[in-house]
DNA sequence: CTGAAAGCGCTTACAG
DNA sequence: CTGAAAGCGCTTACAG
């Protein structure tokens, strides 16, 4: 059970150990003769190098890390193929975790090679405890934060103005009702959410009122979250229109009212956010705003490279699309 | 930009190196006067450990690697979201590959300490790569190999009889061409596939013959899937009633079937397996197969451990559950 | 109860 | 073109 290691295939090739790094890794020039047998010991013995002991030495993991709020959201699950995907290709692999608040310590522990913030759980603080780890992180929320560390760059979707534009789609077929269902925590009107003052900033373009009763969020599941939304149709000012801060709360909301006899979109009309592939299965199919993934994959990526070599990094906000089908 | 080191922390705390460690890990008694020092220089400097250093003197890289043939799939998405949960509680973080050739020596050279393989696609040499290289490892697909390495560990899923009574519950609602969707490759009608057997053998105990034209697989990408099993309606023989091995094929069929103007269950019934959530917010809501993804979860995560540390494992295969909806 | 010291498997200047 | 050697940051017998 004794693994083979650098030494052993040192010995059989009878050359040292340090020439089998340098055909290993090609960082050195080695003679054809003493690189075949290099190649022929590492064969026989079957030897595979010991990526922790090269990862000690050269403090690189090849190992990137994904912070979401919700791994069981159909569109985190999207994003993430289309990132492990680039990560591969560049010799990277992803590991993913919850946004629990020790996450950002155990990625320093473990000396990632960078981050991807996928949540709106944490405050500043605990986003900047990568920042003075020096782990490389990009941020993606539609949260404002007043202390962010300047290390921690932020890759944005345009949230204001893709929401605001469909809620303005909403008024503009006559909804003066529309409720938001929010992924981020929503406390108050004034939140700094672009998503939400995208929302709210539409409504009073027109002279509506934004009633914060036909307002909720993600505060313990998406079940929870659903029930809620449905409720607000037994109000007064019941909504006629949902605009859901992602495709897994539009989807589960519009199951829920078609099975209470509604029919979408003529008597509610559901905008989600995230452009799951199931999103265009269903009957009717959902209007959503495509975050066009590989886009935003690749640049987080980059950046995070970026970060890493030491190039200068500027925050970016990247385009959306927003996609009209039968929903709303 | 020096990073603090366990050496910092001993010189500031006035202790030797080992006495950070052991209070770091609670290896061995140190008086309160001497922890209070450590603990509070580790404060003071902002010190955290090293993982890396860690992983690669104790050989524990606290690191569990699932390898998936589609980390699109919907169902996968959910297995994954209770693995993390699980695999965290236990001190483990996860990470997730695709079912590329090269996978196996990959994370045998990241030194993980266990593997979930989930995907019918590798053939018994490229398993075993794992199992040669140490790296405990617990397959789970509906394959039959005849040459697996008996270090590695598998744990099925009532493969052959949940597909088996799925079938014969189409057959006695008098269902004749019944299609079957497979998500691992079928060459033949003897392929060593229990879930494709458990499809045969129903038909066969009905006196109803197997129609390889009614039977397809996985073989570029999920659209094309879709689109032969669409193209089955148009043949003589055409279909009743599809079988498919995931919900994410059953979901997609179902609305490529209504935006047809199909209706389901009357013209056409669709059964799938995985039991995602969506599934119960589709109309008609999906008959499907529920894999009770916590125990499996749980029992690879254990398995991988026994196995780790040296205990006997047995192969398994786990309870399912069947789910009758409206969608057959 | 604490510390000096060996060693984990690599990489990489450096000398020849 | 190749090798001896230092060192990465830890853990862990072992001695005292």
């Amino acid at each position: 059970m004794a693994v083979v290691t650098r030494t052993d295939v040192a010995k059989k090739a009878n050359v040292s150990p340090a020439v089998v790094s340098y055909v290993i890794n090609n960082s050195n020039y080695v003679s054809k003769e003493k690189r075949d047998a290099v190649l022929s010991a590492i064969e026989e013995l079957g030897y595979y190098p010991n990526f922790i002991a090269k990862s000690f030495k050269t403090k690189k993991t090849n190992h990137l890390a994904i912070i979401s709020d919700d791994l069981q959201n159909e569109y985190f699950n999207e994003l993430v193929y289309v990132m492990e995907k680039i990560a591969y290709s560049k010799g990277y692999y992803l590991s993913l975790f919850s946004n629990r608040a020790e996450s950002p310590r155990l990625l320093a522990n473990y000396q990632v090679d960078g981050v991807f913030l996928f949540t709106t759980k944490f405050n500043a603080d605990q986003i900047n405890t990568l920042a003075k780890a020096g782990i490389p992180t990009v941020l993606c929320n539609s949260i404002e934060y007043s202390d962010l560390d300047p290390r921690i760059n932020k890759v944005s979707l345009e949230f204001f103005s893709s929401m605001r534009d469909m809620t303005n789609y909403l008024i503009n077929k006559g909804h003066k009702n529309i409720a938001y269902l929010s992924t981020a925590p929503i406390t108050s009107e004034n939140e700094k959410n672009y998503r939400f003052q995208g929302y709210t900033s539409a409504l009073r373009d027109n002279g509506l009122q934004v009633k914060m009763k036909l307002v909720d969020y993600y505060k313990t599941d998406l079940p929870d979250l659903i029930s809620h939304a449905v409720a607000m149709l037994k109000g007064r000012d019941n909504p006629t229109a949902f605009i859901a801060g992602n495709d897994s709360i539009a989807l589960r909301l519009m199951g829920c009212l078609q099975k209470r006899g509604c029919k979408i979109p003529n008597d509610i009309s559901v905008i989600g956010a995230g452009n799951i592939q199931l999103g265009q299965y269903f009957s009717p199919a959902l209007t959503t705003i495509n975050y066009r993934n590989s886009n935003l994959a690749q640049t987080v990526i980059n950046h995070l490279f970026d970060i890493r070599e030491g190039r200068n990094v500027e925050n970016v906000s990247l385009d959306v699309e927003l996609i009209f089908r039968e929903s709303a």
